[in-house]
DNA sequence: CTGAAAGCGCTTACAG
DNA sequence: CTGAAAGCGCTTACAG
């Protein structure tokens, strides 16, 4: 039915091997070999079959990315710097979403074994400690963005806690002293959200600013409604503050859609800063102060360590911790 | 070096094909072959070779999705919905950015020729009229979101005209009768922006106001930075205009961002509405004014098609035209 | 620069 | 309910 390599080799008078070699690019063959074999390539029409040539040589070309969510707009913009960085490399990336769930993101983390894909990039929400033992695989993989994981794999992580902490110095150096936080995951002890929190305490402490639970509010999922929704419970209990800082982007834009709707003026009354620097970042009213993960760096060096690992390079893991920038906007300044 | 299904049937003491009975859930197997098998492949740790199942079965589990990029929300979030109703139908899906380029489309439509996967979402943006041919391959696949392609495939579609004229409407009633439009390519002929704007035209016509060259402006990409662009320029002419639709959301987010960067009042002096109600539509300040296409039904819909296509369904080809709703809010209203 | 042989790890008929 | 045989379409050594 489907044209085969074989068929190709017939019709062009040559073995299969020598089509083989065409396809691939192997560049020792007579060019009028294969212009022959290309003419009869085109002229039945023939497609290689992928599974195939993967079942024989072991590899794929595709590389996994395993992720919570694309809504999530950090997640999509990692994504489409994962592809770009992958595609330097001639590979192909598969998204898998997991919903920050744990059983899913134990799922994809077997993936590889199926051999579907060659690698892992793998950026789990769900998992906790009790997990690092699964990630003692042979497969090449990277974890991204968390630094929940000592051990076993290579990982890229965002600077969350130099990050954080020039965040919220930017707003102590406003003067703001009441700064809440939105986001927190109580009983996490951790994720990325612990690690911020942290860092926010931390920083408060060295201002000698006292870090008030009151002030600190849970914020499930990180959505834009999230935020609003933690928002709207802070101002609901009475509490003064004059600034907030958001655990990541959505959260913030929330939370300044839940104080825009009931009049509190940004910066004046409350200042407001994010993490994550996504596009959006740059147009909200007002703009959003936030610290950049650099993304884009991220992506790449994930790769290209993937890449590493996949061509069997077996040295110590990796820790490599991003640089970061703060860009302070309108939430925080005022306009400009 | 791997386990393969051979070591699992020799330590069970079966047939490879029991083992593999096992493995597909097969029913028909005694209780305590079961077992035994499972045993085996729990004490191997054996994982099945998906690329040789793939050969041999001719099917892989995951259909193909491309798109032009994730980073934009409408993308991303129709990406979220493929994935979700693909996952009912217990398959996996590869997302393929194209960037909107023609050659990536073509090159992404050849795809599932080469075996990797068994069917194809396609949302191409740089194809026209005269790649109509390249779509009559016979794998199957369904197009979505655009209106270009009469004929050869499947295609579930946005109502770009109704939603159209329904937003413009909507501003016309407010009294507005200079709407701007932002975000239009003047050359192109086919796709989703002339396809709105002639909408706009035909709804502005339709209420007697005459349509201005001088009030539609370009707008590349369609990211918020090509809205913030557009309203720049837009304003830099000195036209009045009292309204403005743009062709997406992220347009009209930019836009208003450079309206209040401007101190123009929204909606007092401008009036602001766009297409495809992402998350953040009802999260910006203001709130605007959009139309939400349906994502979850199209990408649903979408996917239901394409498995009755991969199980070899040869009826007629369908047009199916989402439908869609006017989510009308502050950017158009005024807070309330 | 090209060919003949073997086999990657499964599943598909076909028996029984 | 389970097995033996054949083969999916490639690539990997190995020759020459």
């Amino acid at each position: 039915m489907a044209v085969t390599m074989r068929d190709v080799a017939r019709e062009a008078g040559v073995s299969p091997k020598t089509v083989s070699n065409v396809m691939n690019g192997y560049p020792y063959i007579r060019a009028e070999t294969r212009t022959k074999v290309l003419a009869a390539i085109d002229a039945l029409g023939y497609r290689m079959n992928i599974s195939a040539r993967n079942l024989k040589s072991g590899r794929t070309g595709v590389i996994g990315l395993a992720v919570p969510e694309l809504s999530n707009p950090y997640f999509a913009e990692l994504a489409d710097a994962a592809i770009a960085a992958a595609g330097e490399h001639g590979l192909t990336v598969m998204i898998e979403t997991t919903g920050a769930d744990r059983e899913r993101e134990l799922t994809a983390l077997a993936r590889p074994r199926g051999h579907l894909v060659d690698g892992l990039l793998y950026s789990p929400l769900g998992l906790g400690p009790e997990d690092v033992d699964q990630l003692r695989t042979n497969t090449p993989m990277v974890l991204l963005g968390e630094r929940i994981f000592h051990g076993p794999v290579d990982h890229v992580m965002i600077d969350n806690v130099e990050g954080t902490k020039a965040v919220v110095r930017h707003l102590l150096d406003q003067g703001r002293r009441r700064i809440a936080v939105i986001g927190i995951r109580p009983r996490e002890r951790v994720g990325t959200g612990a690690i911020r929190y942290a860092a926010y305490a931390e920083m408060l402490a060295e201002y000698g600013v006292p870090v008030l639970e009151e002030l600190a509010v849970s914020g499930g999922k990180w959505h834009r409604s999230s935020g609003a929704d933690a928002m709207a419970e802070l101002l609901g209990t009475g509490q003064r503050f004059d600034a907030v800082f958001a655990l990541n982007d959505t959260l913030a834009l929330g939370a300044i859609r839940a104080l825009a709707a009931r009049g509190v003026r940004i910066p004046d009354d409350v200042a407001v800063a994010g993490f994550d620097n996504i596009d959006e970042a740059s147009y909200s009213s007002p703009t959003l102060t936030t610290v950049d993960p650099s993304r884009v760096h991220i992506a790449r060096t994930a790769v290209e360590l993937l890449v590493q690992r996949m061509a069997g390079d077996v040295s110590e893991h990796h820790e490599i911790v991003a640089p970061f920038e703060l860009h302070t906007r309108e939430s925080t300044l005022g306009p400009n």
